[in-house]
This record gives structure tokens, sequence and C-alpha cells, in this order.
RNA sequence: GGAAAGUUGGCAGAGUGGUUUAUCGCGGCUCCUUGCUAAGGAGUUGACCGGCAACGGUCCGGGGGUUCGAAUCCUCCACUUUCCGCCA
């Protein structure tokens, strides 16, 4: 589930602590001591253009105000003497203003190559093998060899219909029929109340957004590619919830009392996975678009680890309700994203693909991208706005749970729905 | 799709070239009053950048321009609202 983020570390934070920056980002496997050097150079050398364009600029709105004034006073020779020292200031603003321009994009564009700095629990690692299991749960099934695949029992008990889903529209978007659909809607609606309980508000997002919000949580510029891109308006399918959701908090500066914010949303999530085709591509293993419940939280920095681990226990409850076997993964500093400090993967065991299958992914994002968002809470004594932090987290996403249910609960006698979902979609048995 | 009007601080809403240092109000905050009492009074009130600070600079939808000086004039763009048309 990750997706990669695009957003930035703050600017004086580099400058006051350029080793601990380099070092932390050395878990990444990134190499930044060059980049740092770089934009603490050009930062100070930003500052100090500031500081000369300000005081001239200072100049010409004294001088302005007493040309104002000699006029209304007839004092026309003065005010046309003071005119022409104008221009002279008015080039030397002109220069500045461009050189600060110019020097501020080289900033910026040093700034966003710089990945978020890792926490200190995340393991030394170069992929995905390095991941550290920190837990598990539930019992692998020990199913006959008769056991088939979820996509033959998606045909078997006509659930989910693979080629239909081509034909109108192309590979990766099922059609979902009868128990197949009815389970579709009471994962929804299992999620949605498990989150509600667990006092996350209910947000029902547009699934297009524009520019601006695919910027804020960092899709754009970079992973553009990986959105479907209606042209015609200029307008984004969203890839994930968290992209509407979070948007909401673009330039928002919060009360401290308003904290935690907890949000959860379902969406319709559409990804164009450009270049994944090949192996682990079959059946619900990979769509370009799935349904997915997601939580976010944006919190006081203080407490943003404790929230992470609340999260993750709150994604374990769901696995567990559900009775299917996982485990919890911190991802190692190779196989994090761009923007986690600290992410936790949630995967469960399929059993008749024998793989393990992501399902969610938790993310403790720190102030990364409330940088680039702009969220910031008043600070209760300073009165004074300070960067919040937020999270992240799937709960969960639909396909890959559906993958492991149909292959775990296969019987002879057909597929067994979980307890939990009974009440939802009003059947115990696909049979 | 057609037409018109708009975009100013948390909200509302003035401001058509120079004490605008962005008016007044509401809300918020601080204090006072507690015989105007589901109230009254006084004061205060944003963000960003630089600076130890004093302070300086920037910001009136966005970009460009005119001017000694722009919220105000010109220009391009984006968005919003209303009416008409269409429509779940």
């Amino acid at each position: 589930m990750t997706f990669n983020l695009f957003n930035m570390l703050n600017l004086r934070f580099i400058q006051e602590n350029p080793e601990l920056v380099i070092r932390k980002l050395r878990k990444k496997n990134f190499d930044a001591s060059g980049i740092v050097g770089q934009i603490i150079d050009r930062y100070q050398r930003k500052n100090e253009i500031q500081a000369k364009a300000d005081q001239i600029k200072a100049e010409l709105n004294k001088l302005s105000k007493e040309i104002g004034l000699m006029f209304r006073e007839g004092k026309t020779d003065d005010a046309n003497a003071a005119k022409e020292q104008t221009v002279e200031l008015k080039n030397s603003v002109k220069q500045l203003d461009e050189e600060f321009a110019a020097i501020d994009v080289q900033v910026y564009e040093l700034q966003v190559q710089l990945p978020n700095l890792p926490s200190d629990l995340v393991p030394e690692g170069r992929m995905a093998e390095d991941n550290v299991v920190i837990r598990t749960g539930g019992a692998i099934p020990d199913l006959k060899n008769t056991r088939l695949p979820h996509w033959e029992l998606a045909s078997k008990y006509d659930l989910i219909d693979f080629e239909l889903g081509v034909k109108l529209t192309g590979a990766g978007f099922p059609v979902y029929k009868g128990k197949g659909a009815r389970l579709q809607r009471a994962l929804i609606s299992f999620f949605l109340n498990e989150a509600q309980e667990a006092g996350y508000l209910e947000i029902q997002p547009p699934l297009m957004v524009n520019a601006a919000s695919g910027f804020g949580t960092g899709q754009l510029p970079d992973k553009e590619g990986q959105m479907y891109h209606v042209t015609e308006d200029d307008l984004y399918l969203i890839p994930t919830a968290e992209v509407p959701v979070t948007n909401l908090y673009r330039d928002v500066i919060l009360e401290a009392k308003e904290l935690p914010v907890k949000n959860t949303a379902y969406s319709a999530c559409f990804r164009r996975e450009a270049g994944s085709y090949g192996k682990d591509v079959r059946g619900l293993n990979r769509l370009h678009q799935f349904d997915k419940v997601e939580i976010v939280q944006i919190v006081n920095p203080s407490v943003s680890y404790q929230t992470l681990d609340e999260m993750v226990g709150h994604v374990e409850g769901l696995v567990k309700k559900l009775g299917l076997p996982y485990r919890i993964l911190r991802l190692c500093g190779g196989d994090m994203s761009f923007t986690s400090a600290l992410t936790y993967d949630f995967e469960v065991f399929s059993a008749a693909q024998e793989k393990w299958l992501e399902v969610s992914s938790v993310s403790n994002f720190e102030s990364f991208q409330a940088n680039r968002l702009k969220l910031r809470y008043r600070d209760e004594q300073t009165k004074k706005p300070v960067t919040a932090h937020t999270l992240n987290g799937s709960a969960l996403a639909l396909p890959r749970i559906v993958a492991a249910l149909l292959e775990n609960n296969q019987t002879s006698n057909g597929i067994v729905i979980p307890e939990v979902l009974v009440p939802f979609c009003g059947f115990n048995l696909i049979g």
C-alpha cells in the first residue's frame, strides 16, 4: 500500500543539524552529504540577499512616502529630485529580487530531494527481506491438496468476473457479483463501523481532486504517472482517500484543543500501476480500481508515536476479528517510503497462493507532510503556529483481504464467512 | 453550453492612485464591572521571511505590467456565485 509522497524537511532544521540529517538518511541508503552542504550554502546566500533587498526596499518605501508629502505641499522641484534618487534603488531591488527568486528555486529543488528522516526504531536494511517481523497472529489453515486460488473460487461461486471487467474497462477492473458484491459492501461497513467506534469521524470525500490537492499530499509532480488524469477538466482520480482527506487540512491552523483529529473514509482507489505488470498481478493481487477504508490522524508532535501504536493496534484488531493469519512488519530503511519516518506493514497469509499479501501500511510522517501542506496547530502557551504531525493507515484495503478470506476459509461445503461480517452481509456461507 | 457579477484578515464587509500603519462590525483573547445581568465597560487581535533583539520586508484569488508610490489603473489566468439551458 505504500505510495510515495514527496514533501520536505524544514530548512532551518537542516541548517542547524547537518550531521544528524546525513547520519539518519544513511539508514535509508541515501547519501545526503552533498545535498545538505549545498542547501546550507544556498540557504545562507538566500538570507544574505533578502537582508540586502529588505534594506533597500525600506529606503524606497520611505522615499516614496516623502515624495507624496512634497507633492502635497507643492514642493514639486524637491519631489522630482527625489524621484531621480529612486531609479538606482529600484534597479538594485529588481536585480536582487531576481537573484532571490532564482536561488529560492535552487534551494527548493535541493530540499525536495531529501527523504524524511527515519525514526531510530527503523531497522537497517536494503530491501523487503530486511524488514523485521514484530508480531504474528492467527493460524495458517491446513488446507487439502484440492485447495483453489481465489480467482478460481471467485469463478466457481460466481463472485467476481474478471473477464467482464475487461470487456467494460480493461484488466484490473473486476466486476463483483451477488455474494461477491455483498461481501465487498459488508467489509466496507464493518471497517467503517470499527473506525467510528475507535473515535474516527467518517468522511465521504470526492473521488477526483484538482492539481493543488495532488501537490499537497505529494503525488504531484513526482508521481503524476501513477494517477489517472482527466485532462479535459484537469482532475485526477484519487489513488487513496488519504489525498482528499489530508487535503481537508491544507493551509489550516488548528486550535490545540482540536487535536487529535481522527478521520476515516471509504473510497474507491484508482491506480495506473504503470510498469508493474508481470507476476503477482493475478486475480485480486493488484488492481487498477479497488476499495479501501483509510484512517488519518493529525496530532500533537509529542504523542505521534503513541498514536502510531494505537493505529497499529486498531488495524491488528481488524485482521484478528476477521480470523486471518497475519504478521506485522517494521519496514527497514531501504523499504520505506520517501515520506515516512516509521512504517508498519500488515500482511495476511493467503493459503492457496501460499503467499503473504500486504493489506495495510501504517505510517508516521512526523512533520514531513505537514510542512508541505502548511498544516499547523496553535501552541497553547506561545500562541504561535507549530507544524503538526500526520499519520495514516489503511484499515483496510479490500482486495487482498477478500483473496485471503476466500482461500483460507474454503471448505468442501463452501466458503465460510467470518462471524463479524455476517450481520453486515446477511449470510454465513458461500456455497 | 450562454450571460452577468464577484474573489479583501477566523467570519462579515468598507475601501477607484499617496497619514491605508487595510475602516466599522461580529467572533476570539485579556482585564474590569456584577444593581443595565441569558448583561455592560476597557484593551487587544493575522500569516510568512530575515534578525539575539530593536526592527525591517512580503501578503487584499494567481501571474505579468504602468507609477516615485497600486487593494485601487492595465493585462492574462484560475476559481466562486447567480440567472438561463440541460439533467441524477
